[in-house]
Order: C-alpha cells, then sequence, then structure tokens
DNA sequence: CTTTGTATTAACAGAGCTGTTAAACACAAC
DNA sequence: GTTGTGTTTAACAGCTCTGTTAATACAAAG
C-alpha cells in the first residue's frame, strides 16, 4: 500500500481530527479540506455534505469502540470480573481517543435523531453475550448478593461517569493549571475512583 | 415598576432564555435582537459584543446558584446531613435552570479562561463558611468515620454525577421516547440515586 | 426656542459559511 | 489519436454572521 493517501483518505482523516477537536459547528468544511490540502470543493464532492462525512466519522469512531468491548464479554466468570473489566475498557478506550466524549456530546446536542438510530441499531441487533451479562447480573441482585439496584442505572452511571471525566478535563487542565504529569495523575485516580464509586454502591454494605 | 420592560432588560431577556437553549455558538446576535423584538443594532449599542452579553448571562445564572448554596451553609450540624442538603441545593437548581450545565459545559470548551477567572474570583474570597465545612469532612475522615477519599474529589464526584445526569437529559428524552412523566421519574431517582452513590462511598463498609 | 444627550433605525462593510457548477485535467482503453 | 471516465480546480451564488456608522427621533434642560 502506498503511503501518500488518496484524497477521499486524506479528507477522511482531517475531518475525524478537526471534529474531535474542534467539535461540529466549529469545524467548518472549509477548513478540513484546507487541513487535508485539498480544494473543500473536494469535500463536497466524496462526502455530499458536512453531516455526511460527519456521521461517518462519528460511525467509525463509535464501532471501535463497540469492537474493543466485545473480547471482554467472556462465560462463566465472576460479575463483578466482567464489570471491572467493561469499566475499564471503556475507560481506557475514552482516554485514547480523548475528544470522543465531547463528539458525542455534539451530537445529543446538535442531531439527537442521529444517536437514536444508531443505538436502536445496537439493540435491534439483540446480542446474545449482552443479554447473558445482563441476566446474571439480574441473578445477583435477586439473590441479594447486589444491593438493590437496576442494570440500566449501573450502565447509566459507569457511562455518564467516565465520559463527564474528559468532557470536564479541559476545565480541570485551565482551571487548576495541570501540567501532563498532573493529567496523567488525575486520570489514573479517576479511573480507580469510578471502579470505587460502582463496586460500593454494588456491594458496600451499610452502618 | 412598568410590565413593559425596557429594551436593554428586554435583550438581556431574550440572550438569556436564547444562550441557555441553544448554546453559545448558535445562539447570534441577530436572533436575540429578533427575540428581543428590536433591531440587532441595539444589542450592540447596548453590550458592544456578543461575548460581554453572554458572561452577563452567565454571572447572573452563576451568582444565583452561590447564592443558592449560601443558606445551607449552617454551623454545629452532623457532616452528612449539611453535605446531603448541598447535593439536594445543587441538583434542584440545576433542575429549575435545565440548561444551566450545557451553559457551563459552552463555556469550558469556548472560553475556558472566563471560567478560570470566576473561579478564581470565587478563591480569592477565601469564604470562612466553606473553610469550616471543609475542615469538618476533614475530622470526620482523619477519625476514620468516612470512608479514605479526598475533598477535592467529592466535590467533583458531586459536580460532575449532577452536572451529567441535565447534560445527559436530551440524550435520554431521544433514545427512550421519553414523555414529561417519564422525565420527572428519571430525575427524581438519579436525585437519590446520586446522593445514595456519595453515602455509600463514604459511609459503606466492604464486605 | 435651542441645545444637548440618549435611543433607535436602516444600511452597510467585511468576512466566512455551505454547497454548486462549468471547465480543465489526467490517463487508461480502444 | 480519439474517446471516455473519474478527478480537480476556480469561480460563484446565496446566505448569515458580527460589528459599525450616519441619519434621525425625541425628551429634558437651559
Amino acid at each position: 500500500m502506498s503511503n501518500i493517501p488518496n484524497t477521499e483518505q486524506r479528507i477522511m482523516d482531517a475531518a475525524e481530527k478537526m471534529f474531535l477537536e474542534k467539535g461540529y459547528i466549529l469545524s467548518t468544511t472549509t477548513l478540513i479540506a484546507k487541513e487535508a490540502g485539498v480544494t473543500h470543493a473536494m469535500l463536497h464532492y466524496y462526502f455530499r455534505t458536512k453531516e455526511q462525512i460527519f456521521i461517518k466519522v462519528l460511525n467509525k469512531n463509535l464501532g471501535e469502540l463497540t469492537a474493543s468491548l466485545r473480547p471482554k464479554m467472556i462465560l462463566h466468570r465472576p460479575v463483578w470480573d466482567t464489570l471491572k473489566e467493561g469499566i475499564e475498557m471503556l475507560f481506557d478506550f475514552l482516554d485514547s481517543h480523548r475528544q470522543l466524549a465531547n463528539l458525542v456530546y455534539d451530537v445529543i446536542n446538535y442531531n439527537p435523531k442521529l444517536l437514536k438510530s444508531y443505538i436502536q441499531g445496537m439493540e435491534n441487533t439483540k446480542d446474545r453475550m449482552i443479554e447473558y451479562h445482563k441476566s446474571m447480573l439480574e441473578n445477583e441482585i435477586k439473590a441479594g448478593r447486589i444491593n438493590p439496584i437496576s442494570i440500566e442505572q449501573i450502565l447509566y452511571d459507569i457511562i455518564t461517569m467516565s465520559m463527564s471525566t474528559f468532557m470536564s478535563l479541559t476545565a480541570m487542565k485551565n482551571i487548576f493549571d495541570m501540567q501532563q504529569s498532573d493529567i496523567n495523575t488525575f486520570l489514573i485516580n479517576q479511573r480507580t475512583e469510578i471502579i470505587n464509586k460502582i463496586y460500593y454502591r454494588l456491594y458496600g454494605k451499610l452502618v
């Protein structure tokens, strides 16, 4: 394969970079094309509209995320082990895609129907593995080995806590003048702390 | 006082409404002026720039928030009572200012220095009451009556969990086709659940 | 009545945005 | 060498944005 990517790929790469950096509105087709080193007419030639190229970028990133989570879905393991590794996987993925959480936020606010159709597409697959782990969790709750809570609440907590870590990162950096080492420390703490909060919520006995 | 607000106030009100609804970028001076029923030249006459009127709206809202929290700072009460009421106050304020969390997110991402200067302004006051409650919490942790955790982590958790509830609301509505009653139920659960997670994290004993 | 200061309007400047289009180009196949 | 196909360019259309400015209305003060 060639080291010089073709025009379409160069535009795609530039678009991904810019959407992740600046969000949907501030990323303009003109600037994306400039970044890719082509005229902006080329972007419209290959991708028709700004929204369409945005959808491709979003699908690529969310696809990578779900692909990363899949290998963690293993049968016959203790519930907490699976859950913990799921949290770690999600957190680490967002860590290696620092602006993805912000991109998802953009979609929520500027194109909520897009996110809905994406999630419905996932729900329609009726994934066997997900159903399995869901029922495993439900059994634990019913058996009283986990404090009362709904599965939806657990998932919601994991997703929002992980995402808000990276969504608040810009604020944290600026407010506390954090250096790279501070940021790393903060993220390591945060990763542990999310696991802590979920663990305490599920297994912590009240006094 | 007159029922017909003067031009400046009408612009201010329209700007607040629109910034909270659409965020910073999508709120244009032209549209704000139209909403207020004046020419957009009037907006620039009274407020000079879009950024300046935005700062006024932000200061007004954050000022109201800190004013609401103050009465909860009472001496000689059990630590958890104060903390719980603080969480409830914050949550309820964000509930009655549904888009404020999104507005703060906008500031973080599009004008981080603004937020920093605002928070530094608060820190410089070196509030006696805040210092008092902070040291009360520290004592409880040192005495081992609260699980090990930093004060900063507790505050960060409360703020991010409360904010992400309202920042995720648009997504929740769309993904699950929530009606008004569903939203109310979700928020009531969420309010309790945030308190639960903090309580378990602080007081829950591990098995 | 005239001066002064404020409030308001309409028009404009300059820029940037998304998306389109006609013409030019490259280049392989016939 | 011509034809055909996909790629690229430059120019443009139409719109919207922020911010300015000159002209105007009008009330209060002298």
